[in-house]
DNA sequence: CATTTTCGTAGGAGCGCTTCCAAGGTGACC
DNA sequence: GGTCACCTTGGAAGCGCTCCTACGAAAATG
C-alpha cells in the first residue's frame, strides 16, 4: 500500500471552512445552521439570511464525507462503462451518454464517478457498487460480458441501463430498468427503406451476435425481407468498428456479388465499408444502396453521405438519468423506456 | 433542495459490513483490523491472516466517506471536462483520454469523479475543487475559456492539465503541470512533408485561435513555409468538426484556388475537406495533398486515407494520470512532459 | 388569563474510520 | 536476573456532519 499521501489541500493554510465556522459567523447554532443549508426549513428568515451571508463569505461547501456518514447516501453514482478500448475509443457513443447524463444530472448535487468495468475484474466492480460508495448506477450496456449485468441486477441498487442489457428477458424486464430505441423496428425501418426504393438483393452488415443492438438490428432486417418475400441468407457480421466493416464489406461482396442494398448495422462500420464499394467498383447508391445506423456525426461525412437511423444516445442517456434520479427519490421501477427509431435519408439510399 | 433519498442499499438487509465486525470476526480489536487493512504495518502475521481472512468472508471493503472524514484524502480526482457538445461529441480526443487515465490508475484505489466544467459555471467548479472533494485532477485543457484554467493554478491542488493550457506562459510554467504534444513540431513536419513532396502552394486549414493546439499548429506550419521560402498567407480556420472542416476547404479553395497541399489541423476537420475537394474537382493527392492532424480513427478510413501527425492521446492521459499520482505522494512538480510527434503517410499526401 | 400547540433553536450523540497513546509482552543485553 | 528496547495491541478521541431530543418563547386556543 502507498505511504500517507500529501493532503489535497494544504492545512496550514486558513483551510477549508466547516459548518462550525459558517454557524460561528452567523451567529447560530451549528444545527441551525445545518437545517438553513439543507432547505432551510424551520429556520427563521433572519438565521436563515445570516448562515447564507456567512456560506457565501466564506465559500463553504459541506464535506461530503461527513456528510454522506451521516446519512448514508453518497450523493453520486456510478457510470460503468466497459474499458474503453478501440472499439469505445472510436464510437461517439460514449461521449454522447455523458453528454446527456450530464444534462440529466445538471441542476442537482450528484457526482458522476467513473467505473471502468474491466473484463474478468467483474468481482471488484460488483463489490464497489455493492457497498454503498454510489447511490446508483447507470451502465453502458455496451459490451459483451453479461455477467456483471447479471450481477448488477441482483444487486438491488438503483440503476439504469442505457440499452437493453443481454440479459433482460422478459421475465426478468420488470426487475431491471433500462433505455434504449427499438432496435428491431430500426432494423426494418432500414431495410424497408431499401425494399422500397426498389432494392431486391438485400445483404445486411450485422453486428456482434453477443450485443443485443447488433442481434436486434439483425432481427428487424430478416422480419422486413421475409415480410416482402425476399431471401435472407445474405448475412456477415462485424463488430461496430470501421475496420471490421471494411473486412465485412469485402466478405460480403464476394459471397454475395449480386447484392443491390444493404443494411449496415453502424455507421462506423459502414465508414469501413463505403470505400471497399468503391474499390469494388460499386456506384452508391447506383449500383448498391446503403442504409447505416446510429447516424452520429460520421454518417454526414461519409462519401456519399449515409442514410441512417437516428439512434438518439444523448436523449436515451438523459432519460436514463432523470429515470434513475426517479428510482433515487424512491420511485417504482417503471417498465423500459424504448425510444422509436427515425431514419435520415442522405445520399447513400 | 430534493427530499429525502432513499437509500442506496436496503438497510433492512444485514447491510454493508462494517471493520467492527470484521474485527469481531478476526478476534482483534478495531486498531489492529484497520492497521492490517491498511498495509499490515505493526500486525502480527497471525492477526493479519485472520483479519485477511474476515475480509474475504465478509466481503468488506471500507467506508470510503468514513476513511475520508479522518484521513482528509478522498482517494478520488476529479476528471475536468468541457461541457461535451456537439464538437466533443464525435470527438475521439475524450474516449481516449479517458483510456489513458484508466490505465495509470488501474491498480490504485483511486476513483474518477467526473467534473463538467460548464461555460459561466467556472465558480462552482473551482468551488468544488478547492474545498477538498478530490484529491488532484487531470484537466482536459481542450476548451476556450481560460478563466478556469488559470483558477485551478491558482487552487495549489495537485492538478495535471491534458493539452497545455493557453495560460501556460513561460513565466507560470513552473507552477503547472502539462503533457501536451509539441503541436510546433507536428505543423511544422506536417507541412514538411509536403514541401517534400513537392507542393508549393500550400494552405492551411487552422484550428480555432484561443485553442492552444490550434495556435501552435499553425505556427508549425507558418515555420515551415518561412523556413522554405513559401508564403504562409494561406490560411483558413475552422474550430476542429467536420463541418468547419468542409466550409473552410470550400473558402480556401475559393480564396486561394492553386493550392497544391494543405495542412489540415484535425483529422475531423479533414473528413469535412476531403469531400468538398473531391466536389471541386480535385484529385487527391494528385491535385491537391493533405496532411491531417491526430491520427485518431478517422484518419484510416478517410476516402483516401489520411497521412497524420499522431497525437499519442492515450498515453499523454497516462502519462498525465502518473504525474499527478507522483504529486499525490509528495513529488514536486516536475516541468511539462511534451510528446514528440510523428508522422503517419497514407495515401493523401 | 391559563393552557396547549407550534415554532425556532441548541446541545449531544453517533455515523465508520484512522491514529495517538499507553500498556503489556517478549527478547536482548549487560 | 534485571533493565531496556522494541513490537504488538486495544481503548479512546475525534474527523464534519445530520438529526433526535429537549427546551424556551411565541402564538393559538379554551
Amino acid at each position: 500500500m502507498a505511504d500517507r499521501l500529501v493532503r489535497g489541500v494544504d492545512a496550514a493554510r486558513p483551510g477549508v471552512p466547516t459548518l462550525e465556522q459558517v454557524a460561528a459567523k452567523a451567529g447560530v447554532s451549528r444545527s441551525t445552521a445545518s437545517r438553513a443549508i439543507n432547505g432551510g426549513l424551520r429556520v427563521s428568515p433572519e438565521a436563515l439570511l445570516a448562515v447564507e451571508a456567512a456560506v457565501a463569505d466564506l465559500g463553504y461547501s459541506p464535506n461530503r464525507a461527513a456528510r454522506s456518514l451521516v446519512t448514508r447516501r453518497t450523493d453520486s453514482i456510478a457510470l460503468v462503462v466497459p474499458e474503453p478500448d478501440e472499439r469505445v475509443l472510436s464510437d461517439p457513443f460514449f461521449a454522447g451518454t455523458l453528454n446527456g447524463l450530464a444534462s440529466a444530472l445538471a441542476d442537482t448535487e450528484i457526482q458522476v464517478v467513473l467505473v471502468i468495468a474491466r473484463p474478468g475484474q467483474n468481482e471488484r466492480t460488483v463489490r464497489y457498487l455493492r457497498n454503498g460508495h454510489v447511490d446508483g448506477a447507470i451502465v453502458v450496456s455496451h459490451h459483451r460480458d453479461d455477467t456483471l449485468d447479471r450481477a448488477l441486477v441482483e444487486l438491488r441498487l438503483p440503476s439504469v441501463f442505457v440499452g437493453r442489457p443481454l440479459s433482460a428477458t422478459p421475465e426478468v424486464d420488470s426487475r431491471l430498468q433500462y433505455v434504449d430505441t427499438d432496435n428491431v423496428q430500426g432494423g426494418r425501418m432500414a431495410t424497408q427503406h431499401l425494399l422500397d426504393r426498389g432494392c431486391r438483393r438485400i445483404g445486411t452488415i450485422a453486428g456482434p451476435e453477443d450485443m443485443s443492438a447488433g442481434i436486434d438490428r439483425l432481427i428487424g432486417w430478416r422480419q422486413a425481407m421475409t415480410a416482402a418475400g425476399q431471401r435472407d441468407d445474405a448475412v456477415v457480421h462485424g463488430d461496430f468498428t470501421i475496420v471490421s466493416g471494411a473486412e465485412a464489406a469485402r466478405r460480403l461482396l464476394t459471397e454475395y456479388p449480386d447484392v443491390d442494398g444493404i443494411f449496415i448495422a453502424s455507421d462506423l462500420m459502414a465508414a469501413g465499408a463505403l470505400p471497399v464499394l468503391a474499390e469494388l467498383g460499386r456506384e452508391v447508391p447506383q449500383d448498391v444502396a446503403v442504409v447505416g445506423y446510429d447516424n452520429l456525426g460520421v454518417a454526414a461525412s461519409t462519401q456519399p453521405p449515409l442514410t441512417s437511423v437516428i439512434q438518439p444516445v444523448v436523449a436515451m442517456a438523459r432519460a436514463a438519468g432523470l429515470r434513475l434520479l426517479d428510482q433515487l427519490q424512491g420511485a417504482t421501477p417503471t417498465p423500459p423506456l424504448i425510444f422509436a427509431p427515425e431514419l435520415v435519408v442522405r445520399a447513400s439510399a
